[in-house]
RNA sequence: CGGGGCGUGGCGCAGCUUGGUAGCGCGGGUGCUUUGGGAGCACUAGGUCGCAGGUUCGAAUCCUGUCGCCCCGACCA
């Protein structure tokens, strides 16, 4: 290809529209452009890296034996609502694009396709004997994203791997998991792309098992903790580790604490001198779910240890009634949630910062009695409020994190105002506390696996996530099987991603330097640039249309600057491009001599033009198997 | 959705406080000079000042509404 004829816009000042790198290096050398927000046109130059991204994915995936296809985007909505995903996607800050056709039935643009595949298999996988299968597609997906950024890194519209096993039992679905593993691992490293495997939250999606796959990067969106042996790494919403230990508080007959207008851990220590690890902090959070029914939920944690709004969705999800459907959020009980739900509660009853463990059900169900002025003060509309009354569950689901049931002793909330108490327990308190994970593992905590390990914290961009999903959408969707005794059971299913479009930019924000973009040869646009430094030169522009045309029957991606621009401003645009090799041909072209520059490091060398065919060549095909080597 | 900010030639911005009929840099076109790191000179084209109301003799500027975009938080490849 030829500059000339590239529809190459270059920018030379930063677009206002971006913020980090990769998307301002993007814009301002011609790979995207923005159509709206989170809607991006893939120009040429993209275009032509996404090719060999994918080129890369389906070399990796088709050596495991994975099959490609291609599923609709357009899905009906019946699908969705088999699985039970159709109102947790559509409905509120749903994130499925969805519309009405002319008949009137739903349907929705496909932000993933597990409710497709699982139907297709269920039409078509019969028996043992079929399985395993995998199928993938690569293809465009639509998230509704409640907050686009980044350019590529979180679209809503977007290009995604994403790919389907289906299994007879749980151990083949282990083996092609591990498979999907290995071939992920070979395709980033292949894209020249440094990734660390981490253990992950499975989501939305559902499901055992997960593993994500980030591009370390500053401008990562998600935070890493791993530990220095390499042996654990995992996201910060799943991470696990232990707490420092607590400090203990003597044993002691339990008694009620004056602590006027101290409602925070601070403000209790600075005022008693207790340690934060002896107090048991108590939040109280309202779940909303998919049947409209709103759960209260009190938590109890360490006074010295944080909420992890992740482990307790996954907690409360867990604990929901059939009928409750999913859950949509999970918030604290704010004046805010109290006007848009509603509710007909009355939170100056109740003792916010003195709050207790053992909170009675009936704090929340008596305020919740409305009083003629709420009622008419609130939407005017008593049937409303009655209504919101209905919906709220008046038991509360109370959870406590381990370090804070392990607490012998502890300091806690005495349920009044300005009231605290000392020497309390959990048996003293009548309570057997429910256990679940809920704190938040932190950099500088010590490991599970090994206690002279600790975690330090990296940022980084999801460019893959693997899942075992287990039998959840099979059962839901009646994906089922004959087994080899003959009996019939739900298929075992594994789903695997990769946002290709995401990893282009993430590709950019892993390599780039102040002048402009260092792609990896094996995803670059194009492996080696040709500027002809004086077009008007006769002698350079001979010998750079005759090594352009030997480079490309050497089988080379080559790109020939033939602009009849000042040598300067093709310097900087092939920077700008960072096409991984440049080949000037300038003041020596008489001699027959050409520069070598590498973009990475613009290492620099004088050559024989007729050397450099082969030299080139070794050179670049050792840079296409990306970082295995 | 909550909080913050921005919409002025293709791009980046000034002008707005204190209304008087639009400017700078880059980019585009033509010509001459220049020619190894975003050249110089000259000429030139290009703007419903996001949109709609309002105030005013007069609005880019003041007021109201609305749309779009970006940043910070909850969703995810």
């Amino acid at each position: 290809m030829r500059v000339s004829r590239l529809m190459l816009v270059t920018l030379r000042d930063d677009p206002a529209e971006a913020e980090i790198p990769s998307h301002k290096l993007l814009l301002r050398a011609g790979y995207i452009r923005r159509v709206a927000s989170g809607i991006y046109a893939y120009l040429p130059l993209l275009f032509r890296v996404l090719q060999k991204i994918s080129a890369i994915v389906r070399e990796e995936l088709n050596a495991t034996g994975a099959l490609e296809t291609l599923l609709p985007q357009l899905q009906p909505a019946d699908l969705w609502e088999r699985s039970g995903r159709w109102s947790g996607y559509t409905a509120g800050e749903g994130i499925m694009f969805h519309l009405r056709d002319r008949q009137g039935r739903e349907l929705g643009l496909g932000p993933t396709h597990e409710e497709v595949v699982t139907a297709l298999a269920a039409d078509l996988l019969r028996s043992y004997r079929q399985l395993p299968v995998n199928l993938y597609q690569i293809q465009t997906k639509f998230r509704d994203e409640i907050r686009p950024r980044f350019g590529l890194m979180r679209g809503r519209e977007f290009i995604m791997k994403d790919g389907y096993s289906f299994h007879a039992n749980e151990a083949s679905l282990q083996d092609s998991y591990g498979e999907m593993d290995r071939a992920y691992r070979r395709i980033f490293s292949r894209c020249g792309l440094r990734t660390v495997a981490v253990e992950a939250d499975s989501g939305a999606i559902g499901g055992s098992a997960s593993q994500e796959f980030m591009v370390t990067a500053e401008a990562g969106e998600d935070l890493i903790l791993s530990s220095g042996d390499g042996l654990y790494a995992a996201n910060q919403e799943r991470a696990v580790s232990l707490a420092a230990a607590a400090l203990p508080l003597a044993a002691q007959p339990c008694r009620e604490l004056d602590t006027p207008g101290q409602t925070s851990i601070e403000d209790l220590c600075a005022a008693h001198g207790f340690d934060p690890s002896q107090i048991v902090k108590v939040l109280l959070l309202v779940a909303r779910c998919a049947d409209g029914s709103l759960l209260p939920v009190l938590v109890s944690l360490r006074g010295d240890q944080l909420l992890n709004a992740v482990k307790l969705a996954n907690g409360v999800s867990a604990r929901l009634a059939p009928e409750q459907g999913t859950l949509l959020s999970i918030e604290p009980l704010t004046a805010d949630l109290v006007r848009s739900e509603r509710l007909p509660l009355d939170l100056s009853a109740i003792p916010f910062g003195s709050l207790g463990p053992d909170l009675s059900d009936g704090t929340l169900v008596a305020t919740a009695a409305p009083t003629p002025t709420q009622v008419l003060a609130g939407s005017g509309n008593a049937a409303l409020a009655t209504a919101a009354q209905l919906r709220l569950v008046p038991k509360l689901l109370r959870l406590t994190d381990p370090t804070a049931a392990e607490l012998e002793t502890f300091v806690c909330g005495g349920n009044n105002p300005d009231k605290h108490r000392v020497g309390a327990t959990w048996a003293g308190l009548g309570l057997a506390p429910e256990l679940v994970d809920l704190r938040a593992a932190q950099s500088g905590d010590r490991c599970l696996h090994d206690p002279e390990q600790t975690l330090t914290a990296a940022r980084g961009i999801e460019v893959g996530h693997i899942f075992q999903l287990g039998r959840k959408y099979s059962e839901a969707l009646g994906a089922r099987f004959t087994n080899e005794s003959g009996a019939e059971e739900a298929l075992w299913m594994g789903c695997y991603g990769i946002g290709v479009s995401r990893l282009a930019q993430a590709a950019v924000e892993q390599n780039h330097d102040s002048n402009g973009i260092c792609w990896p040869v094996a995803i670059a646009p194009f492996e080696v640039i040709v500027v002809i430094a004086n077009l008007q030169e006769p002698a350079q522009h001979l010998l750079g249309e005759e090594l352009y045309t030997s480079l490309l029957a050497a089988g080379l991606d080559a790109l020939l600057d033939d602009r009849d621009e000042r040598a300067g401003v093709k310097f900087k645009d092939a920077d700008l491009l960072g096409i991984p090799w440049r080949v000037v041909v300038g003041r020596g072209a008489k001699e027959g001599q050409v520069e070598l520059v590498q973009r990475q490091g613009s290492v620099k060398r004088e050559l024989a033009a007729a050397e450099l065919i082969a030299e080139l060549s070794a050179l670049i095909k050792a840079g296409r198997s990306g970082l295995l080597a």
